[in-house]
DNA sequence: AACCGGTACAACCGCTTGTTA
DNA sequence: CTAACAAGCGGTTGTACCGGT
């Protein structure tokens, strides 16, 4: 069984077997279609990257606002993310998120799991609402956790976009 | 030029879910 | 109902590439 990165041969077989017979029976397609894969691999190629209609290359702006509202919406279910990106593959999606925007939240202090102000926050927001700390915070302690929820939220919403808009 | 570490993305693996007999 | 199988999903790993030293 061959495994590993796929060669031009083995793409054009593929889309010439699924051209000529459609998807399905992934089991026995590579037989069919002369390929040394299992059908799981072929399965994959063909639906993340020879799918006729796929946009491949950079995320526009708007693609990574989008996924970002949707993650924080639907945690990691990145078919159904996919699934409001046209032209665009759950596993293009998620690899994307993990390399791009799961450094870009964390640079603006959210964290990526959660969408939710991180601990380095915390700093920033006695800077937000310095009327707020109190003299144990500036010794060093954490501050009460109900207000700090209250002010982080606030923090959080001034710079996640509004999930309600989400289309 | 050679090596090394970091990054991006392609591919695989194991598990879950859906379907059918 | 349930067992077997196919398909789908998400986490993880592998690999190619690039910039720095």
């Amino acid at each position: 069984m061959h495994r590993g990165v796929w060669s031009k041969q083995e793409d054009q077989k593929l889309i010439d077997y699924i051209t000529k017979h459609g998807e399905g029976c992934w089991r026995n397609l590579p037989k069919a279609a002369g390929l040394i894969r299992c059908g799981k691999s072929c399965r994959l190629r063909w639906m993340n990257y020879l799918r006729p209609n796929l946009k491949r290359g950079n995320f526009s702006e708007d693609e990574d606002d989008l996924i970002i509202k949707l993650h924080a919406l639907l945690g990691n279910r990145w078919s159904l993310i996919a699934g409001r990106l046209p032209e665009r593959t759950d596993n293009e999606v998620k690899n994307h998120f993990n390399s791009h925007l799961r450094r870009k939240l964390i640079k603006m202090g959210i964290d990526p799991n959660n969408h939710k102000i991180s601990h380095y926050l915390h700093i920033k927001r006695l800077e937000f609402f310095p009327e707020n700390s109190t003299k144990s915070e500036n010794d060093g302690a954490i501050s009460d956790a109900s207000s700090s929820c209250a002010n982080d939220q606030q923090i959080t919403s001034s710079l996640l976009p509004d999930l309600n808009s989400v289309p």
